[in-house]
RNA sequence: GGGCCCAUAGCUCAGUUGGCUAGAGCGCGUCCCUGAUAAGGACGAGGUCAUUGGUUCGAUUCCAAUUGGGCCCA
């Protein structure tokens, strides 16, 4: 037996009950029971990084990871159901400064770098945990640590966490194999460095972070050496840089003026002109190319500092294509100390490279009146010292995208400093397992292909402490060498192995270890730069797959089938460091199909940020909305466009789909429960079910079919969609026009109650079992009360399930379309009563169709009962000829006919007159021309030259619709009238039988009173049929003083309403 | 400067092998229905499917260029 449905639909409650249940019924673990040893299928997962909360926007891949994971546990496939967590970083290091209120690496130094790392990883166990909680809520069934997990090694969890011991020494193999191919270097560059956390920012993280600020930019003139009361004019945005310069450059076939102002000459390109006029008056002296300053030697700003004064004599001005006129002055300030084309030009010209700032943006002691200054912060300073020394022309304030940190935010300094570098010379190798793999959608393949064609050279240091320890060991000689794996160092130690032995190969254990300089015999210790993070996620498919200890495994397992991560930045992070770390380990693709997601914003599309409110936290919008709302929400966006994500679309997603489906849901187990339905009773066979019954099963294939063929693409919108139109299908027509029978009683014709029983149970639970992989929760709740209420044999879960499959017997085309008809019947005639102001409980004598095509006839003569019923009218014709709903009127236009004809002109109008209307209505619609004949002469109309005007036939409304034209008859006559007053009573009693709270089976007694003769003569033609809708066992005429009063199209009633003794 | 993506109703978006009258939701307006009911439905207004050219019997769809927007790279 059934129980009996909840008052209301409360999704989030709902969520806590089947959270329970799931635990104790243990239903995940049974579904890796149900599925070990069968065919396999593997998710790779991308590590969320563990240092703050999972947000809405890792809730939409997690959703789809979800989704795909449990559609092919539903179609009988093994799978890993590995989480991972990425561990190791800069962002989880900032966040534990902020916690100890560190300003800068010196702090943490002196706390102690053991205590700091710790503090590292506690942050990492902390924020995982959290993670897996939140994941839970959402209902993401992976195989997540439990508490006895948590006091485990990392390596030894149900999650795979990047710190882990084997994961680090993988990626030690993995740079060993660079190595031993020759791809690792120690490079010199001038890079972008963060002042604050004291290190440079690779060329992905600095796209990360570009912000537009406004800065002081100066203009300086700089004296030519030996050209009196000569000067160039030179701009810059960064002053700070200028007591590092070496060079200025012109492009060679850029114009050049020398100009005249003020009593001093200053070059300056012809198109800049303009920058002088705010000195005075100017005047131009001589017109060059910049190939004519080339060579000439100028004086620097800061020749008089001790490091500077080094290098007076490169002060010279080189030539530079990149020069452009659109901003400064046409010549440019090199400091290649300082900035990275400055410093490519410095290799290519022997420059020298003067280096001002320490790791902590500080000038260095040989810098006079800057030394010890912050250079983030000098440039008042700087522009003081330039007056002083009479090279100061003017500044202005100059907006620009400038980079910053991407972790704190600091504006980033150029800095030259010797970093680790992998080659990147066999892009080639990676670009053809690019090839390999399937990108959804597909452009994905070109970005990636476009990035790996420009990137750089990897910089893989990194001057921090949280993070994989590089496995390089340089020597002061030059040697250096790559460390393979722990026991490689094991066995290389040469001393230090005491102390590390027992900790994580981290900093600061790891340091203790030294091994001998293969040239000069030296104990060498380890560089102390950590690893670019993107290292320890590139490699999981292989320290997270068993690659190292149990090689069939691995084999069985990769390449993976499906990786599914948001795109915005991952083809230069992780999709980049997977592809590339897979390809130097085993030259092959790390995993097959790539789905990317775009982004989430907020409902109105704008970016969600902490300071602007409109974020939405994880936690708020599970217990707000219900995961299964945001679920639905996720499957159905398209993954290429962003999402927007909120309360006001989830609302949508209730109302417009849990809560329809609640109601048929409801509307079901209400009427089975009455009528003690049995779904184990033996099947009415399909073919002896009603054409209702057997429409919406046939749907239902439909929907079956879309949902397995797009599911196994990766498509779960498609399904998402699909499902919202089976379900609008299923409640507003199908229960809709089933309704009567579900509460007629039981005659006869049980056994097409029982069909309508079935029919709506099937269609129920199959939609339950279809959609489990999308919103597990509902699915679930329908499917406990659907299914193992009344089946205690039925597998414990919806998740247990295998995944419904089409049913081709059960599939009839013919019928899908002609239900589709006689809709567009109905809408049609809905729209006329509309028009005509027929309420449609007002029943009309007779409609008449005249179908444009065979489906829409095999409907009119299938349907004509539901068609009739539905709109409340009483027969319904078939024309074959438009000429039944229409009167055609034929008129000359004699506008045209006048001049053409003269005098015969009145001769044509009567012949015309004499014509079949509707014929030479068909002829004109036709384009064709009408031949008119009297005796000798013959006429040929032109279509243009006839009118034809359209009527109405009496008393009949018409309206066309696909080809197809409708009318109903308007002619109200008493009777009808009578009867749709009745209707307007009956819908009055039961309103009234709602507002009293009666059950659905209490008897009433109603009396009524009213002045007016029709509705009297009303109830008196209808009372029976009134009382048998209402329960009614007593309709009488009475006196209703404090009674309701009720409108009907101005007539007055008013009713009484008891509860029968 | 190069590469990729996008442009459909006031807003947010569907529209997958080129084909009947280009759809939905929200919002707006007018109604209807209701033994699912704090719901539901119908109808209406609102579209040069960014622009131009080409292929085709036929283009929102395919191709090219242009304009505007986004992302990536230099």
């Amino acid at each position: 037996m059934f129980r009996p449905v909840e008052k209301s639909f409360d999704l989030v409650a709902f969520e806590h009950e089947i959270l329970k249940f799931w635990e104790e019924s243990q239903a995940f673990r049974k579904l890796r029971e149900k599925n070990a040893g069968k065919p396999k299928w593997s998710f790779l997962d991308g590590p969320i990084t563990a240092n703050n909360p999972m947000g809405v926007h890792h809730a939409w891949g997690r959703t789809l990871k979800d989704c795909y994971q449990r559609f092919h546990a539903m179609t009988g496939h093994e799978l890993r159901y590995q989480n991972g967590f990425d561990c190791q970083g800069l962002w989880v290091e900032v966040e534990v400064e902020k916690q100890f209120g560190f300003k800068d690496k010196r702090q943490i130094e002196e706390f102690g770098l053991e205590k700091f790392i710790n503090a590292c990883k506690a942050r990492v166990n902390q924020y995982a945990q959290a993670q897996t909680a939140q994941s839970i809520r959402l209902g993401y069934w992976m195989d997540w640590d439990r508490a006895e997990d948590w006091a485990k090694d990392p390596g030894q969890r149900r999650s795979y966490f990047t710190m882990s011991d084997e994961n680090n020494y993988t990626i030690w193999a993995f740079l060993k194999k660079c190595h031993q191919r020759g791809l690792i270097y120690k490079g010199l560059d001038a890079m972008p460095w963060c002042p604050r956390c004291g290190t440079g920012i690779s060329e992905q993280e600095r796209r990360e972070g570009y912000k537009r600020i406004t800065d002081l930019a100066v203009y300086i003139k700089l004296p030519l050496r030996d050209r009196p009361g000569e000067h160039l004019l030179v701009w810059t945005t960064t002053p700070w840089t200028l007591a590092a310069n070496v060079a200025c450059a012109v492009h060679p076939e850029l114009a050049y003026c020398k100009v005249r102002q003020n009593d001093e000459l200053y070059y300056v390109s012809r198109e800049r002109l303009g920058i002088l006029k705010e000195r005075g008056a100017y005047e131009v002296v001589e017109e060059l190319p910049g190939s004519r300053l080339l060579g000439l030697e100028y004086v620097g700003p800061f020749d008089d500092l001790p490091e500077p004064s080094r290098h007076v004599k490169a002060h010279r001005i080189i030539p530079w294509k990149d020069v452009t006129a659109t901003d400064g002055t046409g010549i440019v300030h090199i400091a290649p100390g300082c900035g990275k084309e400055d410093f490519d030009l410095s290799k290519q010209l022997q420059l020298p490279v003067i280096a001002p700032i320490d790791d902590a943006g500080i000038y260095k002691p040989d810098f006079g009146f800057l030394a010890g200054q912050y250079a983030g912060t000098v440039a008042e300073k700087v522009l003081e010292e330039l007056r002083r020394r009479n090279v100061y022309y003017k500044k202005e304030n100059y907006e620009h995208d400038y980079p910053h940190c991407w972790r704190c935010a600091t504006q980033l300094l150029f800095r030259s400093v010797d970093e680790w570098y992998i080659s990147m010379s066999w892009r080639e190798e990676i670009m053809e397992n690019v090839q390999k793999i399937r990108w959804i959608p597909d452009y994905g393949k070109d970005l990636e292909l476009d990035w790996l064609a420009n990137m750089h050279d990897w910089m893989i240091s990194k001057k921090r402490y949280w993070g994989l320890a590089l496995p390089i060991y340089s020597c002061e000689c030059g040697w250096f060498d790559v460390i393979g794996g722990r026991e490689e160092l094991r066995a290389r130690a040469v001393e230090g192995w005491e102390q590390f032995e027992g900790h994580s190969p981290h900093r600061p254990w790891v340091d203790a270890v030294k091994v001998r300089c293969g040239k000069c015999g030296k104990a060498v210790a380890r560089i102390p730069d950590v690893g670019n993070p993107w290292l320890d996620a590139g490699i999981v498919p292989y320290s997270t797959v068993r690659y190292n200890t149990d090689r069939a495994y691995w084999e069985k397992w990769t390449p993976a089938d499906l990786v599914l991560e948001c795109f915005p930045g991952q083809f230069r992070n992780w999709f980049y460091a997977l592809l590339a770390m897979s390809t130097m380990m085993e030259n092959r693709p790390p995993f097959k199909t790539l789905l990317g997601h775009a982004l989430v914003r907020d409902e109105k599309g704008e970016e969600m940020h902490k300071s602007t409110g409109n974020a939405i936290w994880f936690d708020d919008a599970a217990e707000k909305m219900g995961v299964d709302a945001m679920r639905w929400l996720y499957c159905r966006q398209n993954p290429t466009n962003n999402l927007n994500f909120g309360y006001t679309p989830a609302e949508q997603v209730k109302r417009k789909v849990f809560n329809t489906w609640w109601n048929v849901f409801s509307f079901f187990i209400g009427y089975a429960r009455t009528d003690g339905f049995d779904p184990r009773a033996p099947r009415v066979p399909p073919a002896e079910r009603q054409d209702l019954d057997r429409w919406i099963l046939s749907r239902l294939q439909e929907f079956l079919r879309t949902a397995n063929e797009r599911l196994a693409d990766f498509d779960a919108p498609t399904v998402t969609r699909a499902a919202e139109e089976l379900l609008d299908a299923l409640s507003t027509w199908y229960v809709r026009r089933s309704r009567r029978r579900f509460w007629r009683p039981r005659d006869a014709n049980d056994r097409d109650k029982q069909a309508a029983y079935q029919t709506l149970h099937e269609v129920l639970t199959t939609l339950c079992q279809a959609l489990a992989p999308l919103v597990p929760f509902v699915t679930e709740k329908f499917y406990q009360r659907l299914v193992r209420d009344v089946d205690p044999a039925a597998p414990v879960s919806v998740h247990l399930c295998d995944y419904p499959q089409p049913d081709p017997a059960l599939h009839d085309e013919a019928l899908s379309r002609e239900m589709d008809a006689a809709m567009q019947v109905v809408s049609a005639v809905l729209a006329l009563r509309e028009a005509r102001q027929l309420r449609v409980r007002l029943p009309l004598s007779e409609m008449i169709v005249v179908p444009a095509n065979e489906a829409q006839a095999n409907a009119l003569a299938r349907f004509r009962d539901h068609i009739l019923d539905e709109l409340n009218i009483k027969s319904l014709r078939v024309e074959r000829d438009v000429a039944a709903l229409v009167r055609y009127e034929i008129k000359p236009n004699m506008k045209l006919l006048g001049p053409k004809y003269g005098k015969e002109g009145a001769r044509v109008r009567e012949l015309l007159a004499q014509q079949d209307p509707a014929a030479v209505a068909r002829a004109v619609a036709a384009g064709r021309a009408v031949p008119l004949e009297a005796g000798d002469r013959s006429w040929s109309l032109l279509p243009e030259e006839i009118v034809v005007q359209k009527h109405e036939a009496e008393n009949l409304a018409v309206a066309e619709d696909h080809g197809l034209l409708a009318a109903i008859n308007t002619h109200v006559t008493p009777e009808l009238e009578r009867e749709g007053f009745s209707r307007d009573l009956t819908r009055h009693i039961q309103q009234m039988r709602k507002e009293a709270d009666l059950e659905m089976l209490d008897r009433i007694e109603v009396a009524w009173e009213t002045e007016d003769a029709i509705l009297r003569e009303a109830l008196a033609a209808h009372g029976e049929h009134i009382r048998s809708e209402t329960l009614c066992v007593r309709l009488y005429p009475g006196h209703c003083e404090s009674a309701k009063e009720i409108k009907l199209g101005g007539k007055a009633i008013r009713l009484h309403l008891v509860k029968a003794p």
